[in-house]
DNA sequence: ATGAATGTTGACAAAAAGTTGACAAATAAT
DNA sequence: ATTATTTGTCAACTTTTTGTCAACATTCAT
């Protein structure tokens, strides 16, 4: 599920958002000032990022400023009043993504962060290596030694998951609970099966194996 | 250093797409309509020109036509409101070399200022080629192996937007977003559907395919 | 070495995703 | 106004992915 953060110090107006953001299957967390959302981002990571621009504390301003000065890249979207977007202070809106102007329709807003969330993807390619092996996420791909092959969701997930933290050992149940959602009821006994195909499709690949833990769960490790 | 032009009425915007462009290594001048982009164009050279449509004194209707009828091809990226989109000038919007549905996400915008470049460096502006394919925007044209062919609008956005960035990935959605509009309603199957026909038009075009990335969306690769 | 427990594998069925042709609605052309 | 074209929807159909099962293999403890 893709997480906002909401920055916006009026409280109902807050609600109004999350409320409705929540509805439209987002996880939504609230923040009444810049400040706030940036100790929210310390902890966890989103997705997209709405926040107004007059705040108490901590302003919109400053706080998308402080964000992409530290190199984030979290598609913004920027709300403002009418009257405040005149006299706005001089490059205010940059680094913005996208920019709704008072008052806002919510309907229309779950629609544009639908889109921008889909554009940021387009950008943002997700990838990871191990040895001389890609894994691209958007894509489902494994590039190793030249070929290219795409993968089902199920198993790239898998594949992605343990590769990101080579050594780490998995269970079944921590794979399927990540892959397939916390309330998700198949035969833990999948995994196997997967892990076999994995394990088929890459048999004379040299940067990775997958190692089964008896008795605990499986890891990939770099060879 | 290449310099882009901008001609764009809100102040606020320009601003943005000015510090961002420039940002990322462009000179880049501004101009709040159609006459004074022209008057910047007298007294200097640009290597894109990034357009606004709707603008007072003089649109980027008029702005452009006058420009190639003097027989000027600089690549133009134009920028235009969903509303707009709609509006009987459609065809200009498609004879510009690439444009961007409102609001403009300025990542977006760079890489494709950036693809536009390249591309004018190949000499033919206006036209977009894979292999020996060549798309013709202003008429929806296609011509390969000495046949050309027009394509209805919807087959040729599509495939013009993904060949312009061959083996990149589009998500029915994004297709949905840059061709029909972020707030359209459509069933996101009807991308299959053009996809099927185009697939038909072309089936014996040796340039370039499509395929299809189970679960993911689409792509365009050459051949 | 033997038998439980645990893991692997191939076969198969169910589910999901994508393709295609037919048709109707919307648009444009005559 | 009539006709042709484009576009969107639908449903049947194909292909691929996914999950289950059971037979088989391996490991470990005794």
């Amino acid at each position: 599920m893709q997480k906002i953060l909401i920055a916006e110090d009026d409280q109902e107006l807050r609600q109004l958002f999350t409320h409705v953001l929540t509805k439209n299957g987002y996880s939504v967390t609230g923040a009444s000032n810049g400040k706030e959302a940036l100790d929210a981002m310390n902890n966890d990571y989103y997705d997209v990022i709405i926040t107004d621009i007059m705040m108490p504390v901590m302003d919109g301003y400053e706080f998308v400023e402080t964000l992409r000065q530290a190199g984030n890249t979290t598609p913004v979207m920027v709300i403002t009043a009418k009257d405040a977007f005149d006299d706005m202070r001089q490059g205010f809106i940059l680094g913005a993504d996208d920019y709704m102007v008072k008052p806002v329709n919510v309907n229309e807003m779950v629609l544009r962060i639908g889109a921008l969330l889909r554009r940021a993807q387009m950008i943002n390619t997700r990838k990871q290596t191990i040895g001389d092996t890609v894994l691209e996420c958007d894509s489902l791909t494994v590039i190793s030694g030249g070929e290219a092959s795409i993968l089902p969701q199920k198993e790239f997930m898998m594949l992605y998951k343990m590769a990101a933290f080579p050594g780490k050992i998995f269970t079944r149940h921590q794979l399927m609970d990540e892959i397939w959602g916390y309330d998700n009821e198949n035969d833990t006994h999948t995994v196997d099966v997967h892990i076999g195909r994995l394990r088929d499709r890459f048999r004379d690949n040299k940067d990775f194996k997958i190692v089964t833990i008896r008795g605990v769960g499986y890891k990939v490790v770099k060879t």
